[in-house]
DNA sequence: TTGACATGCAACCCGCAGGTTGCATATTGA
DNA sequence: TCAATATGCAACCTGCGGGTTGCATGTCAA
């Protein structure tokens, strides 16, 4: 799987704004989506086109409306195989030093 | 918190691989990382000081070396507030569809 | 003290991401 | 059937990200 896109995708905050309308309301319409955002309509296809690319939003068309929908997984993927990691290490940084800080009470 | 330089940050693939090199072996110096990256070391040096910015990479100077450190607190933080977010929603989603298929076999 | 080593600083180059505008196409409803 | 609506497609502009090269600075070790 190719994290790249993804990040790349999520790397945008006007992006990571459209993920968020579609969380507040799935299967929103692309003029729908295009009202909240402060910029031409192509801008927006574009940047639901990044989305699409990586995953993250997937399209139903009805009738001449675009219909967008959120697909959180590649966010899960990402966690699990990246963020997950390092926090694993974190964890286990802040036991390690619980544990000396517990050896040093004692002596 | 900005969100927005630590997806920036994440969003190259040379920068993630040097904070997984720091993950393998944490407090390396600037030309030991150099040499696992198919750059010149100023290259490397400006994706390290993107990285600092971001909270990322905490530094510390031994006589004429840089040690990085590898700090994984604003990972964390974007699952916290971004992805553990949309992770909620899914499972949320998971949940009703079980619940739906189980009404459906009741039926 | 001096040369080698580790790094910083600054100028420069170039491709591409993110935005625009203009026009084309397809669907709807009166 | 036709005008309004929803969207696509393509060309274009521009700033900036990611890379380079050249030289400067500071530290170590003989």
């Amino acid at each position: 799987m190719d994290m790249d896109i993804v990040f790349k995708a999520l790397a945008d905050s006007s992006r990571r704004q459209l993920l968020d309308l579609l969380y507040q309301e799935n299967g929103r319409t692309l003029g729908e989506l295009c009202e909240h955002l402060d910029m031409s309509r192509q801008a927006v296809t574009k940047h639901l086109a990044v989305l699409e690319e990586a995953n993250l939003v997937a399209v139903v068309w009805r009738g001449r409306e675009k219909l967008h929908y959120l697909n959180p997984v590649p966010l899960q993927d990402i966690y699990e195989r990246w963020i997950g990691k390092f926090e694993r290490q974190r964890l286990h940084a802040l036991h390690t030093l619980k544990t000396r800080l517990e050896e040093d009470d004692e002596s």
